[in-house]
DNA sequence: GACGACTCTCGTACACTGTGCGAGTGGATT
DNA sequence: AATCCACTCGCACAGTGTACGAGAGTCGTC
């Protein structure tokens, strides 16, 4: 049971909560928020230590460093996600609710946006969602290795998706989503490519702010039937 | 053509080359080079001025912050990855050679991972890519907004899969790989999913050190040939 | 050749960061 | 009452991004 282990928050226990002293989900529950209203960058121990009534350096006695505080809030993100009891409808449906709940917690989260390529998804939260998804597509009827292949699959589905959505409105939202300024844009950056620009314009042209919305949805559940068609495929033979 | 722009180095256009000074290249590869040696966190503006033998805030003649200096390194990025052309293999192929060199050159420079969320995709490299790509997919039979639902499938794909690979490699692989070590940590952290944690020690067992690149290929393969299955049912209704 | 304009460099300075250290505090145990 | 230990936190250090403004070098025009 000893022994050198992977750094991370939780290779160690939390410490056993006494009578002065934050827990681990205070501390993460407050992570969380700042990152929330200030974003990646805004977050800074002194800050959180501010928001907590506690000195700045107090924290690292609940965390090894930043990093590990990261870690902490990530996984309170799992832990919004939701997914179906197994039973109760098609692993289809399962699944794709699954991915429309992670899109939008990721989407309301965007600095998660930064965090998958650098942190491991180790809490337990995160492993309790692999554990209930597992679950969703043995049922379904996945087989051995199979059943992880799935899972990767349509988890890389969503990432890959949310991922470079955020990364768009974070340059994008910040202008309050001005048209011309985004026309522009892209005529100058694309004017060497004739064929992407005119749909870039055009895309941009026709839709109105609320709309994007819907049009990234239908995307989005483009990608989603594909892969869930792919995944289906696999299960026939 | 003049007006506010959405904030990217793309947006306006290069200095022009004069005898004195630095060309974006130039930065470009020295960030780059420093990137890939020392990580995202290892770039500091001061090491790339030295490394560029001038003084450190030199570099703000060139670019407006240091956002922009990676959106600079991360174009280059996208132009290491290769595209067949589309004519000589069926789309399948064609497709399947991008995914599988864009997963290669990501994994190269690890750092991408946590950019991707962060930087919008608006270099001309990137671009490039991106206008192929729709080539591609036109050439496949895909049709209007079909072209980029399924361009946008294929690319969340890779990235969705990669980009947890990394975060995992830079946690694990620091250690070495010690096996043990990473039973152990599995056996602590998901001691509550007695099913997840099978798999996970059993996949940690039975696997040497280069067998587990094996693996992920293996499981990369997986999902792509069921995305792939999942486009191509778009592609006969 | 002289002058002015412009491109480009860079030293200094400022506010801020993560975090090591070690002295201090206060409640529980003996 | 004495001891221990969980916990707090001020200070300090090295490092960060970047604003600013003074200078150097090169060009075009008279």
């Amino acid at each position: 049971m000893t022994g050198k282990q992977i750094s991370s928050v939780w290779t160690r226990d939390a410490r056993p909560a006494r009578t002065p002293g934050r827990t681990r989900e205070e501390i993460a529950r407050a992570t969380l928020e700042l990152l929330d209203a200030e974003g990646l960058d805004g977050l800074s121990i002194r800050k959180l230590g501010a928001k907590l009534g506690a000195g700045a350096t107090s924290i690292y006695w609940y965390v090894e460093n930043k990093d590990e505080l990261l870690e902490l809030a990530y996984d309170e993100i799992w832990g919004e996600i939701t997914l179906p009891i197994p039973q109760s409808l098609g692993w289809r449906d399962t699944v794709s609710a699954f991915a429309y709940s992670m899109r939008h917690v990721m989407l309301r989260h965007p600095w998660v946006g930064s965090l998958i390529g650098r942190l491991p998804a180790l809490g337990p939260n995160a492993l309790s969602m692999s554990d209930r998804l597992r679950k969703t597509f043995r049922l379904a009827g996945f087989d051995g290795m199979d059943i992880d292949y799935a899972n990767a699959t349509l988890t890389a589905y969503v990432l890959g998706t949310v991922i470079p959505e955020i990364a768009w409105s974070a340059t994008m939202g910040g202008e309050e989503l001005d048209k011309d300024a985004m026309r522009e844009t892209f005529e100058h950056v694309a004017r060497d490519f004739p064929d992407l620009l005119e749909r870039l314009v055009e895309v941009n042209e026709e839709v109105t702010v609320s709309e994007t919305d819907t049009l990234r949805a239908v995307s989005f559940d483009f990608g989603l039937v594909a892969v869930l068609d792919g995944l289906e495929a696999r299960l026939r033979s």
